[in-house]
Order: structure tokens, then C-alpha cells, then sequence
DNA sequence: ACCTGAACACCGTTCAAGT
DNA sequence: ACCTGAACACCGTTCAAGT
């Protein structure tokens, strides 16, 4: 595991020096200015903020969801690693649950985010596209274990895991009131996804006798 | 409940005939280019479409909001009478569960309102905020009914209702694939409600040991 | 009393001109 | 190879001038 990383955000290497330097200003501005605004931050006050000019950061990053992929690349890795750590759990319930909490915090870094992430479902050209893939398969192998034991109700998958979760922070970011019920929230998710909870028939069509 | 209603929209009387002709254009119009681009329309191409000015448009509808409610009045009212007819059913937690289905279906009535029906939960003085208070109270109602009989569990109130059946439906209207969801999410929501599903303590705090 | 649209201050995106 | 900012086509909101 012990690759060739130098810098936290990986700036494409063997660029001229000013691009180099514009790169790390324009990522270090838009962190601030997204944790400020949310993922829908102008993208002139970026580059304004940034001293740089607006093509300049349309030349590093192409589309917003280029920009928003490098700021939550570690993020993101560091979620996957500790799925592959967390397979190992002796109580693969409890492991899933305690990755899906971090998914959860993952995903409410910005507000914003949520959508962001959803909106990958539906374009697969979004450089957020892979990086959520990799979520959602993640998410499907923990949820796998925890099935075979008998924990989470089996009519469940990835998708759906990490549709609930954005759902979760999605709605913890629209009022202040809500954003107090998020881990309540979190935990009426996580019940629903108990076999206890299954009754009925299996995917939510309720016979009619 | 034979109240004066002359139109579906209520326009406010004495106005001058303009003046009432243009607040129900803009309505009229309203309604397609709100269903075609969601909330978050262009209110300069409706009154562009309407065929008035653009401060035509805000003298009748200062806010966005004021627009929406006007749109969405008779499905709200609707939806309130529905919830005192179910209140007389035999069946609590089946009155419960059909009322919230009918909520999920009004909360989508446009892309974007289970957006806009959140946010008026932090702004009072949004139009919208008295139509969805009285919404989160007609499902305190019926769910009051509900947990009296144990159909659904206790640690639950009207605002949490209100919150996840506009999650379920922002979620299926993010991606195609989550569309294709909704019914299921839908059902694993009211799943999560049931008593059954009530595992660990109250809410949602696990107990560490 | 009401309507109109220009004016202002913003956007995102592209691209010719520079170095 | 990269940077710059003007140009274009949009916004929401306000408000002076009209009828």
C-alpha cells in the first residue's frame, strides 16, 4: 500500500510551475469557499479568491464535479480503505452500521453534497461517478456479510444503502431543526434495515388481503 | 364546508379586471413551466410566457414561495380534508399509511418541492410555512391515533413524518435508477415506523455497551 | 392601481489574444 | 503550455416612468 503519494491532493505531475502553483491556490481557495457556500459555490469567486483567472481554473478543472472529485478524493479513499478493514469485523452487523455513520459524515461534509453524490447515479461521465461506485460497492460488500448472518434484511442492496444515507444528510442540511434529528434519523434508517423490521411482503408492495 | 370558492385558485377579488386576468395567466403558465423545469423554474421566462412583465410578475407574487403556494393551495387543502376523513377509519395504522402515501405524492408534484416544503420549516414567513405546518399536523394526528393502538412506534412525531417522506421523495427524483425506488423506499420508511423495527434503546442513541 | 422594462448585480461557459 | 479576461447568454430583484 505504500505507493508513490507526495501531496495530499495529487496535482497531475510534470506541469509547468505556475500551473502547479495555480492548481494547489485554486484547490485550497475552493475548499474554503465550498465549506462556505455549499457544492453549488460560484465558481468565479473561487478563481477570484484563488487570484487566478476564471479559465485558468475551467483549464484545471473542467467541470464542477471535477473540482468537487479532488477536494473529497481523500475522503473517499479513506472510506474505501476502511470498508476493506472493517470486512473483518467480527460483528459484521455492527461493522456496517459504524461505516455507514462514517459514509453519513462523509457525505454531509459540504452542504450540498448529497445531491452532488446522487446526481452521480444518473451520469456516469461525472469524475464523482467512480469515486460513489466505489461507495456503493463498498457499501454492497459489508451489506453482503451482515445478510449471510442474518443482521439486515436481504431485500436491501448497495443503492439502496447509500441512497438512504445521502437521504439522511440531505434532509439533516435543509433546516436547523432537522439537522438536530439527524443521528435519530440515522438510527430509524438503520432499524428499518433490521429483518425485525420486515414485515409485510418483501419490497414494499403491501398485499392487498 | 360549502364556502364561496368561485375559482380553484382563489385571485383575489375587487381587483381591477388587468390586473385579475394577468394573476391568473401567470398562474396558468406557472403551472407548465414549473412542471417542466421544477421550483426552481425561471420566473423571468414565465412572465415571458405569460405575456406580462417581469414586475407584474413579483406586484402579484413577491416571492417564489408566494407563487409555489398558490400552485399547490388545493392540493394541500385536499390533502388536509383527506387527512380528517381518515382519521374515522378503523384501521389507525393503514389510515396512517395511505395519508402519507398521498403526502408523497403531493410532495412531488414538482421536482424540487420536497426541497422547498423542507426549507419552509427554517423560514417562517415563507408562504408555504403555514400550508406545511398544517401538514406535519395532520400527520401528528393520524399518527397519534396510530401509536395509541401500537402500530407504530412512539419515539416518532409529525415533523419526523413530514421529513422523511419528502427524503423519499427528493431521492427519487435525483437519478432515473431512484425513481424506479420509491415505492420500495417508500415501504422499507413506513417498515422502519413499526414497533417491530424498534430495536437498541429509544432514539437512536446506541448504548455502548 | 397597475403595468412595463431598463438597470443592477450577479451567474456559468467559451474562447481569442496574449506570454 | 498555460493564463487572462472580455464576451455571451442567462439569472433574480428593484424601481422610475408610464397609463
Amino acid at each position: 500500500m505504500a505507493d508513490s503519494h507526495t501531496s495530499p491532493v495529487d496535482p497531475p505531475r510534470g506541469q509547468r510551475a505556475d500551473a502547479q502553483r495555480n492548481y494547489e491556490r485554486i484547490l485550497a481557495v475552493a475548499r474554503t469557499v465550498v465549506d462556505e457556500q455549499g457544492t453549488q459555490a460560484s465558481l468565479r469567486d473561487i478563481a477570484r479568491r484563488a487570484g487566478v483567472g476564471l479559465g485558468t481554473l475551467y483549464r484545471h478543472f473542467p467541470t464542477r464535479d471535477a473540482l468537487l472529485e479532488a477536494l473529497l478524493r481523500q475522503g473517499f479513499d479513506r472510506l474505501a480503505a476502511d470498508a476493506d478493514t472493517l470486512a473483518h469485523r467480527r460483528d459484521a452487523g455492527e461493522a456496517l452500521t459504524e461505516w455507514l455513520r462514517d459514509l453519513t459524515r462523509g457525505s454531509t461534509a459540504f452542504r450540498g453534497l448529497p445531491a452532488s453524490m446522487l446526481a452521480t447515479l444518473a451520469d456516469a461521465e461525472s469524475p464523482l461517478h467512480t469515486s460513489c461506485l466505489a461507495m456503493r460497492e463498498a457499501a454492497a460488500r459489508l451489506l453482503e456479510r451482515a445478510q449471510a448472518v442474518g443482521d439486515i434484511r436481504p431485500d436491501i442492496d448497495g443503492t439502496d444503502l447509500f441512497a438512504l444515507i445521502n437521504a439522511v444528510g440531505w434532509v439533516s442540511e435543509q433546516a436547523p431543526p432537522l439537522a438536530d434529528r439527524r443521528e435519530r434519523l440515522f438510527g430509524l434508517v438503520m432499524d428499518a434495515l433490521k429483518p425485525s423490521a420486515q414485515v409485510r411482503s418483501g419490497p414494499g408492495v403491501a398485499p392487498s388481503g
